[in-house]
RNA sequence: GCUCGAGUGGUGGAAUUGGUAGACACGUUGGACUUAAAAUCCAAUGGACAUUAGUCCGUAUGGGUUCAAGUCCCAUCUCGAGUACCA
């Protein structure tokens, strides 16, 4: 009876899919385990065999742990939004829905050729409606959040609003814009609806924003972070340049923290672990505000108490006449602000641009005006105001008189906690700079801002302005490649302008430079020469001191970094302390002075949202007076619509601006999407809706939750059921590439943590374990061609021997070159050769090239000249790629599997190596485990059929088989599959040379096998009589007993190195192995005569004689 | 530059706590079967000398700890991955 695979893996996998046998149950008495991979983007290539690594790994473990009896639930789907579908209809015209329905076709039939162990009822496409329905409903739950960092969790928008209502948001304590200006209840509660949302937007959870984008004019798309590499795009290598943009971000920012506490109760890779960090990149230190000292533009020579703007000389009568009779609000507010009396100057009725405002705290910048009933009705002036006074630097806080006189120690109560809270702001006023290091505030010789800084512009002096504006240029002109390319080059410029040393109050010279980025902290760096390199190298470009602030440090060559050996000098009261106790000194000193406070700073910034593409999910978004409304969940799905061409519209608007029918229209329960027409002539009565929003997520949205759609997938009422979810939990194993470290991953654990806290999931790490699989590069095979340039010559192929042949080695071939050359007048060691790619396909074994093939598969190998081997073999060479369509180099699961057979390849990726490494493909070595599944199929059948019978097993067998089941279950464990598929060898061949019959051993060998090579084990299971398949059957138990040993052979080593073994009874005493070894004629030997000086036994591994 | 990972036969790779380096395969060589090929089976296969035992050298390099080091420690080199003027 033969090995007939292609026949039994058609049979079995008929027999899975028809018995469903894959179906996990989402109420089981079993224990759960959810063993998941990442879902393949499908491409129109298909797959390659590179792509099952991950897939078979996990498919070993999900079907391992069945016959451990675990309820596994292993889905399977398809993220199937993206670039390439959208790319290939731009060019063609065809709805990427077709495109991407055809590949996941593809995909589909090459996978269940692998015989993978899916439970397809679960299947999911992120570009589904019936899935991107949850996509939305998840996008709207997280508009309807804002982050407290009081409870340090996401929570409804409607508790933020009820505090607004109570007490405004002076006590907020919320992750939110930087510009989030102070209001008070009655504030609150005048606002208009308009105002009440721009300020609710500030605090979502996901918010529109201006922000500077990753444009890519080729694309016609904004990209993320991570979907650049080196300045282009990662698709196409397209230049990307900086642009503002009204955008859709998600504060994940937030949970910036909690995504770097939560690594570590998960079990990842520490590589993927350590990107996180990176990317999160948390640093502790400090901010501190340096106060400006000159103003050009005149302010410099006015004392800082002259805050007018240029009619302030019309206003100073008028402001004076105010004071001298005030409404009985402010005299009562008066008696408590004056003097000093909350521990900061306030002035009444002070000038301050063109407004005389009621009362201010010049050091703090805070503005108090009292509002009398006149004020409710030029609530619009007053806004104007506002932010007019905010611009210069001030924060505005409002009361009515009736709090005033009503309330006064409430009313003072929030004066005291804005004065305390008040940093002062950035703006025309002082720089924030952050800093790791405030313990060398005393070293700090220079500031030095980003060119792209705000205040540049402000503060540079007339004489020094057309210095930095040409600076300015001059970086601007250079690409973010050349500024990186290029960091030895110092260059800045001064500003002519000097902020004051919060301690020493010295003068300090402000300069711009490069160096300092812009995106990052604030774009301003206080400059400690003596204690960063790059201060360092910049003083010493510009001659700018370099005080030294470090105890017994020599710093005339390089700046002193080493924080652990850091003793500060020179430096008022830090004298004399280490790092940490000056760091902390120093930030208390501060603190005190209002112009700095221990600070976290992280460089993970907010994850832009918004994608300028067709093929992705529409937000379920509509705009009513430039303000972003959310269609109620009950309308979801909001379904792509239409569009003629998937390019942006000729005025620069992304696809979906070309829809016909794109505006939301709404009555009562009843909406619908509707065409900017209709909707225009549509009764305004009771109507909600407009335009949609044009732009669509990005390909991380649909992925973000997947994982947990996948327990309940069909349900159309709900994202999952609760039952469902709290049965399946979270993931227990994860398998996939690392390249989605800082993408996927990170963004997934971030909506995860929002379900959680939202209280829709129950853990708030999405995946206990995960395991990246290592890429299977391919063999690239090239051969040499001659490069020549005359169209006369036939294109020229040397075999890759003779090439590296010299005239002596091979003087035959040697002369034939000459010949050929001369024939068109060249010389034939002038010619220069170089590497082409040929087809790996065209290459056996030895490196032979299959010439026929090659004429056939390019015309120019057709009329060529050859140079063979003196045998007449074309050889080629090789080198190891990645797989690519470019290279030459793919190779298909489809042909391997009709060849050898899906087990064949199941067994040969994973004995290629560890799964986490990468390693090459070739395809020649597959006939191992090809030919170890054949000798497996004989231990059962030979020529006459069943071998197996009812004998009792050996000794032998039973050893052979319960070695076998230890290592397996310990290699599955450690999820080192290459050496438990060596282990099968051994099995095997141990088993075959003990000529085994015993059906019991048989059976046991079949469920071992089955997780690695599940068809042959089903055919094997069947043919031993069972009539239920495999997939369940438990796993064989290991016994001890059968591997007990009464004598090991010992290897004797002298010196340490082994020389001879010998045969010992185990449970012999330390002493009589002594006297058994010593006594032997082979030590005798050895020895020589000489006496040992120390003999070693350690019982049961190895005795070691010295001397 | 920084962070992490890795260097073992011709090749992919084994070696779980320091205890027989090179398991298991591929490839190569020789042999059996065959008209021949394929398939299958058997044998050899780290290097050098000796070929009957045997001896020496070998896990990137140099040192160290130890009775014993691929494994532990120090230094150096090379390759791979991630990240980058992060204050």
């Amino acid at each position: 009876m033969q090995y007939n695979f292609n026949e039994i893996e058609a049979k079995w996998q008929k027999y899975w899919a028809e018995n469903q046998t894959f179906k996990a149950e989402n109420n089981s008495d079993k224990e759960k385990f959810y063993v998941l991979d990442m879902f393949p983007y499908p491409s129109g290539a298909g797959l390659h065999v590179g792509h099952p690594l991950g897939y078979i790994a996990s498919d070993i473990y999900a079907r391992y742990k069945r016959h451990k009896g675990f309820n596994v639930m292993h889905p399977q789907g398809y993220d199937s939004f993206g670039l390439p579908a959208e790319q290939y209809a731009i060019q063609t015209g065809q709805h990427p829905a077709i495109t991407t329905a055809e590949n996941i076709k593809t995909y589909r039939r090459q996978l269940d050729q692998i015989g993978f162990s899916f439970d397809w009822s679960r299947e999911v496409r992120t570009s589904d409606p019936k899935y991107y329905k949850w996509t939305q409903w998840i996008f709207i739950q997280i508009f309807n959040s804002w982050y407290n960092k009081d409870t340090d969790k996401a929570e409804d928008i409607s508790s933020l609003v009820a505090v607004f209502e109570k007490e405004g948001n002076a006590s907020v304590n919320a992750v939110c814009d930087d510009e989030v200006e102070a209001f008070s209840a009655a504030d609150w509660n005048s606002f208009s609806d308009k105002r009440k949302q721009e300020v609710l937007l500030q605090y979502r959870l996901t918010y529109l924003a201006e922000t500077e984008v990753n444009w890519c004019p080729a694309l016609g798309t904004v990209l993320a972070n991570d979907e650049i590499v080196n300045g282009v795009s990662e698709r196409g290598g397209h230049p990307v340049v900086r642009k503002k943009m009204t955008q859709w971000s998600m504060r994940i920012s937030a949970y910036a923290q909690r995504l770097l506490d939560g690594l570590e109760k998960i079990d990842w890779p520490q590589p993927l672990k350590d990107s996180q960090t990176n990317w999160i990149g948390r640093s502790q230190g400090a901010s501190v505000v340096f106060p400006i000292l000159t103003f050009p533009k005149g302010k410099g020579t006015k004392p800082g108490y002259m805050t007018g703007g240029n009619n302030s000389h019309l206003l100073l009568e008028r402001a004076k006449e105010m004071r001298k009779n005030p409404t009985q609000a402010e005299a009562v507010l008066w008696e408590s602000l004056k003097g000093k009396n909350l521990g900061d100057k306030f002035r009444r009725q002070h000038v301050i641009s063109d407004f005389i405002v009621d009362f201010v705290c010049l050091s703090k910048c805070l503005v108090i005006e009292v509002d009398g009933a006149i004020h409710d009705a030029q609530k619009e002036q007053d806004e104007e105001r506002t932010a007019i006074l905010n611009e210069n630097g001030f924060k505005v806080i409002r009361f009515k008189n009736e709090e005033v006189i009503g309330d006064i120690d409430n009313v003072l109560a929030t004066i005291q906690k804005h004065l305390e809270n008040s940093v002062p702001p950035m703006g025309a006023r002082g720089i924030e700079v952050f800093t790791t290091r405030p313990d060398t505030i005393f070293g700090v010789s220079f500031m030095t801002l980003a060119p792209e800084h705000d205040l540049v512009l402000q503060i540079t002096t007339p004489e020094q302005k057309a210095e930095v504006e040409a600076y300015i240029e001059a970086t601007a002109k250079r690409s973010e490649r050349d500024r990186m390319a290029d960091v030895k080059t110092i260059s800045g410029a001064f500003t002519g302008a000097y902020a004051e040393h919060p301690f020493s109050k010295e003068p300090i010279p402000i300069w711009i430079g490069d160096y300092v980025l812009a995106g990052y902290g604030t774009g301003a760096v206080m400059s400690v020469p003596c204690g960063d390199q790059r201060d360092y190298d910049f003083a010493k470009h510009f001659n700018i001191p370099i005080p030294n602030i470090f105890e017994g440090v020599d710093i005339s060559e390089e700046a002193f970094a080493d924080k652990s050996k850091t003793v500060i000098a020179n430096s008022d009261f830090l004298n004399g302390l280490p790092y940490k106790k000056a760091m902390k000194l120093a930030i208390y000193e501060l603190e005190k002075l209002g112009q700095g406070e221990g600070k976290i700073n992280y460089r993970l910034r907010d994850a832009v949202f918004s994608r300028q593409r067709y093929w992705g999910e529409p937000f379920p978004v509509y705009y009513v007076d430039g303000m972003p409304q959310m269609i109620a969940p009950e309308h979801l799905p909001i379904a792509l619509p239409e569009v003629e061409k998937y390019l942006p519209t000729e005025t620069g608007e992304p696809p979906l601006g070309n829809a016909k029918e794109w505006h939301w229209l709404q009555y009562g329960e009843e909406g619908k999407v509707v065409s900017e027409e209709e909707f225009n002539n549509s009764s305004p009565l009771g109507r909600l809706g407009g335009a949609l929003e044009l732009n669509t997520m990005p390909g991380w949205a649909g992925s973000s939750q997947y994982f947990n759609r996948y327990m309940d997938p069909t349900n159309d009422n709900e994202i999952f059921s609760k039952e469902a979810m709290n049965y399946w939990q979270d993931v227990d194993l994860y398998i996939g590439g690392s390249e989605h470290a800082t993408g996927h991953l990170l963004y997934s654990r971030f909506w995860q943590k929002f379900m959680f806290d939202r209280g829709f999931v129950p853990k708030d790490e999405f995946a206990k374990k995960l395991i990246n699989q290592g890429m299977i590069t391919g063999t690239s095979a090239f051969v040499y061609e001659a490069i020549v340039s005359d169209k006369n010559i036939p294109n020229i192929y040397i075999s890759s021997k003779v090439f590296h042949q010299d005239s002596e080695e091979n003087p035959k071939h040697w002369e034939e070159k000459e010949e050929f050359f001369k024939k068109y007048g060249l010389v034939s060691k002038d010619i220069k050769y170089r590497s082409i790619h040929i087809d790996v396909n065209l290459i056996n074994s030895q490196s032979e090239v299959d010439i026929e093939g090659l004429k056939k598969w390019r015309e120019d190998f057709l009329d060529a000249k050859y140079f063979f081997e003196n045998d007449g073999k074309m050889l080629a060479h090789h080198e190891v790629e990645k797989m690519s369509k470019s290279k030459y180099n793919v190779v298909n699961p489809d042909d391997i599997c009709a060849e050898y057979g899906a087990d064949s390849l199941r067994l040969y990726e994973m004995f290629l190596g560890p799964l986490e490494q990468s390693k090459p493909w070739n395809t020649a070595g597959i006939t191992g485990t090809h030919g170890f599944l054949k000798k497996l199929w004989r231990l059962y059948f030979d020529d006459n059929g069943a071998k197996f019978t009812d004998s009792a097993p050996t000794k032998d067998n039973l050893k052979t088989l319960h070695k076998t089941i230890k290592k397996v279950e310990e290699d599955i464990a450690n999820f080192s599959f290459n050496t438990s598929v060596s282990t099968f060898m051994i099995c095997v061949n141990e088993l075959s040379t003990q000529k085994c019959t015993s059906k019991s051993v048989l059976e046991s060998l079949a469920i071992l096998v089955s997780p690695y090579a599940p068809h042959i084990a089903e055919e094997l299971w069947s043919q031993l009589g069972n009539s239920e398949s495999i997939s369940t059957a438990p796993f064989p138990a290991f016994d001890a007993s059968h591997l007990v040993e009464s004598s090991k052979e010992y290897p004797i080593s002298f010196n340490g190195k082994m020389r001879f073994k010998l045969e010992l009874p185990l449970d012999m005493s330390k002493d009589q192995i002594e006297e058994a070894v010593m006594s032997h004629e082979k030590t005798t030997q050895q020895l020589q005569g000489r006496t040992p000086k120390k003999v070693i036994v350690v019982p049961g591994k190895i005795v070691n004689i010295v001397g």
